[in-house]
RNA sequence: GGAGGGGUCGCAUAGUCUGGCCUAGUGCGCGCGCCUGGAAAGCGCGUAUGUGGAAACGCAUCGAGGGUUCGAAUCCCUCCCCCUCCGCCA
């Protein structure tokens, strides 16, 4: 949800936001419902008024002042309940349009509407070069041992892999590097539950929109989460934080579950497109004057992360009209991958800025002691299942086996993947 | 799964039976002031959220939504959530 002010007072600045983005809506309209509902609200709330004057003072009457005073009150209370009922209805006439719109984009967030219009903006390592032929991750894992597509398949069915031995072990050991890195830059590690109402999907801005990529557990009315930004952000719904206690900064690592509709044939081969994968999740509650800088922030924490695993990639700045309904700007990280020969995306991180903080709720207390609306940002620090695959590709050697960068040897506490 | 107890302005509670003096009381916490050499204690004042308004002020909110009534924290209906005990269980 958006500052309603943009459409009462900068309509301009929202309209140029919205045309970014490919999405419209009629803002004139929008802005006659605005005043419509809140002429009712103020007409009803006179009534309201005179209602409850008259209806305090009828305690104290008696006999034939009474039932005048109840009489006309009466008369006010049903008035009262027709006016109210059209300004509830104009509430919601608006409201239904008012939740649709998308955040208000960064002007720095690149133009266009596609994938492809993406703007690289920074490279690091050029791609893997081979004196042989590289293999995919799938010709590499199988033979190692390490990958069970077909297996994860019997039992689950497509888009599903099973990862095994030494692979876990280095899944292991990634996942408590990245814990290690960032509890080391003040983010606060956090096991969240993947089960969530549907509240928090609403308030995280994934829901109505993306409700068909969404597992739901109907015995219990949950959903599964498709990432731990979703427990992490409505974890600090409704709360209101003292301003020094900005920023706060969490890393989430869960398992995330991915309906994956509208990608048949899309990513068919291995791990790369999967139901159901483990990631750990940066997530930043700050004040709205650090959101921009934040931002670069996590983008560092996730270059700093993606050179230590020694992995060749491209930054890149999200088009406007690419981004998801809440992000304000997006930076992707693609990584280089052998088997396909060309970047893929492995992380993203999001400025969010007041958008999902509305939806949740989420202030601070500023120091005229006013509540306002945190910025939050959500950043991925290490998504698993592509990560490893990078890894796998970007490592491999002539023998078929995998090395380990030196950075994440002491946690794996072995420097090749190899069958034994 | 079974049985019971609850959701009130940061926290803890009063109020619900018997509708109107609830403009929601009290304690704790927090802030400011007085007092003090300084502090503690004590005393005084202030301290929820949203919304409309330039402001004065109004309106809404006692888990949510409906209903009864001139009037609902209080009565009625539906739903949600939390807790305790028993059972089962990693």
């Amino acid at each position: 949800m958006i500052d309603i002010a943009y459409l009462r007072e900068r309509r301009d600045e929202l309209a140029a936001s919205v045309a970014r983005r490919g999405f419209e809506i009629d803002l004139d309209a929008l802005d006659e419902i605005d005043r419509a509902r809140r002429l009712a609200r103020s007409e009803s709330e006179e009534v309201r008024n005179k209602q409850n004057t008259i209806g305090k003072s009828i305690a104290a009457l008696q006999g034939k002042e009474r039932e005048a005073a109840i009489q006309e009150a009466g008369q006010f209370a049903t008035r009262y309940k027709a006016l109210l009922g059209s300004a509830d209805d104009l509430d919601e006439k608006f409201n239904a349009l008012w939740t649709t719109l998308p955040n208000m984009t960064d002007p720095t967030a690149a133009d266009g509407f596609e994938e492809d219009d993406a703007v690289e903006i920074s490279r690091y390592l050029d791609p893997t070069v081979f004196s042989f032929e590289p293999k995919d991750h799938v010709d590499l894992g199988v033979p190692l041992g390490i990958v069970d597509i077909e297996r994860a398949t019997k039992m689950s069915g497509s888009r599903f892999g099973m990862i095994k031995g030494k692979l876990a072990l280095y899944e292991m050991a990634l996942t408590r590097w990245t814990m290690d890195m960032l509890s080391g830059h003040g983010f606060t590690p956090i096991l969240p539950p993947v089960l969530v109402r549907e509240s928090a999907l609403y308030g995280t801005g994934f829901f109505p929109g993306d409700r068909a990529q969404v597992y739901s557990v109907e015995q219990d009315d949950l959903y599964l989460v498709g990432t731990s930004e979703v427990p992490l952000a409505a974890m600090h719904g409704d709360e209101i934080f003292d301003e020094e206690s900005l920023p706060l900064r969490y890393v989430g690592f869960s398992t995330c579950f991915r309906v994956e509709a509208g990608t048949y044939g899309k990513d068919t081969r291995g791990m790369f497109r999967v139901h159901q994968f483990d990631k750990t999740e940066m997530f930043s509650f700050v004040h709205p004057d650090a959101s921009r800088d934040e931002h670069d922030f996590l983008l560092e924490r996730e270059e700093e992360l993606v050179r230590a695993l020694e992995i060749p990639y491209r930054v890149m700045n999200v088009a406007a009209g690419d981004l998801g309904s809440s992000a304000a700007k997006k930076y992707d990280i693609e990584a280089w991958f052998p088997g396909q020969g060309r970047y893929r995306e492995i992380t993203s991180t999001s400025n969010t800025t007041d958008f999902q903080a509305r939806r949740l709720r989420i202030r601070f207390k500023d120091d005229r002691g006013e509540n306002r609306f945190v910025h939050t940002l959500n950043g991925t620090a290490i998504a698993m299942g592509r990560t490893l695959i990078a890894l796998m590709e970007n490592h491999q050697q002539e023998d078929g086996t995998i090395r380990v960068p030196e950075a994440l040897v002491p946690y794996t506490g072995f420097d090749t993947l190899d069958a034994r």
